[in-house]
RNA sequence: GGGGCCGUAGGGUAGCCUGGUUAUCCUAUGAGACUGGGGGUCUUGUGACCGGAGUUCAAAUCUCCGCGGCCCCA
């Protein structure tokens, strides 16, 4: 069935499925479990979006490539790191038909790759803080049901930074940069996010604490598109990353990392598409105008006033196509629609004699006509149109699905996520989870109010949120 | 972690229960023609039983294993 015959909030999964293959995002049937194939329009997608991510981070960050294995001896380092990685690590134990001395972890996140080269980087205080990312493949053997782009075995676009400090104050601080700069970024998308700091037994295996970036997808699922971490000296101490103070003292550095992956295209891509395919943001619309000329056979004439539009168009650095294939027009209205052009101009005979063009925003769908010498204002006007429409669409139908929950009843039906006063205790947290048959997300940091636990009655401020999350 | 369903051309499907002729239909796609303001028409081509083992005179169909996909519950 074709996703525009669908319902996307109630047949999501459906709806997802069919729409990475029709509008030539993901081939999944490449024949590994969890691993997918970038077709080339996905490609692109994926490239604009961390185009906007990596203009963000460069701003601060210096971008790095580590290798993909990490030696077995090294990433078993840290404890606790282990204990959340090891039953999810591929290992190459072979070198041809010969049985490795050292055994190698593909990556599943890269700490234990860098950290032991952080020991010979950081010496003094005057290294720090060091702040890297990179974009890199990582490996996770999940062994739930896997899904493109949210749930997969290797996770081809990993974005992952990685910064060391002085003392544990500085970190933090870093902490909230870092959730400002992933804020901005999800802005810039127009995705809606509820930050989080997850509970002591959800944090990332070895962090101090963790933060969550998490969206709500069209079924009501959260999905994590961030995270966070703040590490203390946990791996310096296990790496022996030490740096000379100004007064000579040999002190332990404190480190961040905070990461986002492929997901943050499958919200892109889920959460702005309707039952006729994608909408895409026009900042990272591979195609943002499609231009399609009426043509007879008999009348070159909007054949002619489309490249000369295209011209213009591309003078002024939009990412322009006229479509000039054999299909109909209606044909190609559907196929640009679902791939999720923004901006189409149909360019017929009508118009051609009125010095005009028809213009149609692929988000409304409302056709109206433009005097071909207001075209550049009118373009310019409507992207910016479409973008502001998109994040007030999405975060409209987000606030919608998040809501402070009087009880437990409540809370279980509610589709999206539930806010709940909690005491701060994980008895009390596991029972919400059991009662309500969802996933406690975190603290909902910056919202602080007087009330008592929904569990155990103690007195609180603190405000939990919970939803079923993918 | 537990349970259920499924795998047939590039995509979606019928056939399977009850084994037997040339494997159904829609779509896609090649060539040609007419067309062209919301998924065109005609002519003529292309293209499939997930892999392996077993049962059988005979397997898309039955059994087992593997691989892959989907759903529900914790």
């Amino acid at each position: 069935m074709r996703a525009m015959e669908m319902n996307k909030d109630s047949e999501f999964s459906e709806w997802y499925t069919n729409i990475l293959f029709e509008a030539d995002l993901i081939d999944s049937r490449y024949p590994v479990k969890g691993m997918y194939v970038w077709r080339p329009y996905g490609f692109k997608l994926r490239n604009l979006i961390y185009g906007i991510l990596r203009k963000i981070m460069d701003e601060e960050h210096e971008e790095v490539l580590f290798p993909l294995l990490i030696p077995k001896n090294e990433f078993m380092k840290e404890a606790e790191h282990i204990r959340g990685f090891e039953n999810e690590v591929f290992w190459v134990t072979r070198g041809g038909s010969e049985e490795l001395d050292v055994p190698l972890a593909l990556r599943p996140t890269s700490e234990t790759a860098m950290y032991p080269m952080f020991k010979l980087w950081i010496r003094s205080h005057a290294d720090l803080p060091l702040k890297i990312y990179q974009i890199v493949n990582t490996f996770r053997y999940e062994t739930k049901h896997t899904r493109p782009l949210i749930r997969v075995r290797e996770i081809t676009s990993f974005k992952e930074a990685h910064t060391a400090h002085a003392t544990w104050e500085e970190a933090e601080e870093q902490v909230k940069r870092a959730i400002e700069m992933y804020k901005k970024f999800y802005d810039e998308l127009g995705i809606p996010y509820l930050v989080t700091k997850r509970p002591d037994w959800d944090k990332f295996p070895g962090a101090d604490y963790t933060v969550a970036f998490d969206t709500i997808m069209p079924n009501g699922k959260t999905l994590q598109i961030g995270t966070v971490h703040h590490l203390g000296d946990n791996f310096a101490r296990t790496f022996d990353i030490k740096y000379e103070d100004e007064n000579g003292e040999h002190r332990f550095v404190h480190q961040t990392c905070y990461g986002i992956s492929e997901r943050c295209v499958s919200a892109v891509i889920s959460i702005h598409g309707d039952s006729r395919g994608l909408i895409l943001p026009p900042k990272v619309a591979p195609i943002q105008i499609v231009i399609v000329p009426i043509l007879m056979s008999d009348d070159e004439r909007a054949m002619e006033v489309s490249r000369e539009i295209e011209r213009l168009l591309t003078s002024k650095d939009y990412r322009v196509l006229v479509d000039n294939g054999e299909e109909r027009p209606g044909a190609k209205f559907y196929k640009w629609e679902r791939k999720g052009v923004p901006l189409r101009i149909e360019i017929g005979p009508r118009d051609v004699s009125e010095r005009r063009v028809t213009l149609v925003p692929r988000d409304t769908l409302q056709k109206r006509g433009v005097a071909l010498d207001k075209l550049l204002e009118e373009v310019e006007q409507e992207m910016k149109e479409i973008e502001k429409r998109l994040s007030q669409r999405a975060w409209k139908k987000f606030r919608e699905r998040v809501r402070k929950c009087e009880d437990l009843k409540e809370a279980r039906e509610i589709v999206g996520v539930a806010l709940l006063p909690w005491c701060g205790e994980e008895d009390c947290g596991k029972k919400i989870e059991e009662e309500t048959a969802k996933d406690l997300l975190g603290e909902v940091v910056e919202l602080r109010e007087r009330s008592r636990c929904i569990i155990c009655g103690r007195e609180t401020e603190r405000t939990i949120a919970i939803a079923k999350s993918f």
